[in-house]
DNA sequence: TGTATTCGATACATCGGTGTATCGAAAGGC
DNA sequence: GCCTTTCGATACACCGATGTATCGAATACA
């Protein structure tokens, strides 16, 4: 059944084994990946049989897919609170701090995203989704740096706090896929950080590489 | 058997079947992405049965690492090729327009190459492996960076020309992770140029952008 | 507390993929 | 061209995962 029209019953026991497979899962799938991944293994991580899981989803990808939207909500909102955190003007490098801190928290968060990536690069469908939440974190980025225009001017190359705001997202990619490959979260936010600063100013910063 | 220490004979017919089983597979995993796909659909793929597959491969994996180690390679020196293609010193833009061509050429090779990350990332062994292999090729990065220095002047927060190649290979990362979503080649290729004009230089370029 | 209903565990049938062993047929050396 | 060696196709046994059907236990509602 899995999938409900009415809600026939409340069913409290229910609800709990759903958080409790989701939650199973997401271990799994970090260590795993998505893919190498059985039924059976998240339920025995779950501690609960198969009867369970496909009383609560239908397929291993639907767990997946409100496994990753679950997490994602999470995330985005964390941003948005970093981001709308200080008062209505000021200070561009304080929310860099403080949103590349929220960013490259949890490991494990990385790998089952790009797990993700790869699954919606594959399919239009999942990508559009995809695509629209990204969308509207980038938003949130572009209207905040639009709120510090003025006391950090932008360097013309990237157009718009719009065109600034895809930069942005392009960093923190991009130092996601060599913190997946180095495990160096701090070094990793440092660097985060100096790439921010050199796209969304002019000039003047304090370096620090020497890296692998 | 696989694995051959002496080469007993030279068989021509081997590597024929061995290339054909590579080139079968390279489809297959860009189709459907590594860890769904098994190994009787890359040996229809190829027209071969499970015994030729055994007979030169021991398993998914090491067809796996092998297919990916030979496309690098040949991507390796086409951007190498395209870094040293101009004079001693001169015109890092154009270098940038040559680069980002050869770059973003192939989404099913981005879709591997994708597939290969996440497999690095939670396998250490591999994940050496990889990063020396980006190691190389953001020397070959950085090397070209120091030989247009006076012409260009990096800016400051980036640090040396070794910090400027890291901050191009974040930004090529990035703009890769956005293309295999909205699958748009072009604009992937002027986005890049922009970002990395963004990155190398102090100022003045033209914006575009207003995209998903 | 009684009872209707939902939830999840167990059992079963099945299927697809794996790896190995065997054997005929290509291909290279002479 | 013969003969030896290697390559790859076929057949087989096996295992793990899947999905369903059934049934006892837990839970909400009266």
């Amino acid at each position: 059944m899995a999938v409900e029209g009415t809600t026939g019953r409340v069913t409290r026991r229910r609800v709990q084994t759903r958080a409790n497979l989701l939650r199973a899962a997401f271990s799994v799938f970090a260590a795993k990946g998505f893919g190498h991944v059985s039924i059976e293994e998240v339920c025995e991580a779950a501690g609960y049989s198969r009867g369970a899981f496909y009383s609560n989803f239908s397929s291993l990808d639907e767990l997946f897919f409100a496994l990753y939207r679950e997490r994602a909500d999470v995330i985005a909102e964390q941003v948005s609170g970093a981001l709308a955190l200080d008062g209505p003007d000021l200070d561009v490098p304080a929310a860099v701090d403080r949103v590349t801190e929220v960013l490259l928290l949890d490991r494990d968060w990385l790998l089952v995203k790009t797990d993700f990536l790869v699954h919606a690069a594959r399919d239009p469908e999942v990508a559009r989704s995809l695509l629209e939440h990204r969308a509207r974190l980038r938003q949130a980025v572009a209207d905040r740096l639009a709120r510090a225009r003025g006391h950090t001017a932008l360097p013309a190359v990237l157009g718009d706090t719009d065109g600034a705001a895809h930069a942005v997202v392009a960093a923190y990619d991009g130092v996601t896929t060599q913190l997946l490959l180095d495990r160096d979260v701090e070094h990793a936010r440092t660097w985060l950080k100096q790439l921010l600063t050199a796209l969304l100013t002019d000039g003047s910063g304090t370096p620090d590489h020497t890296r692998n």
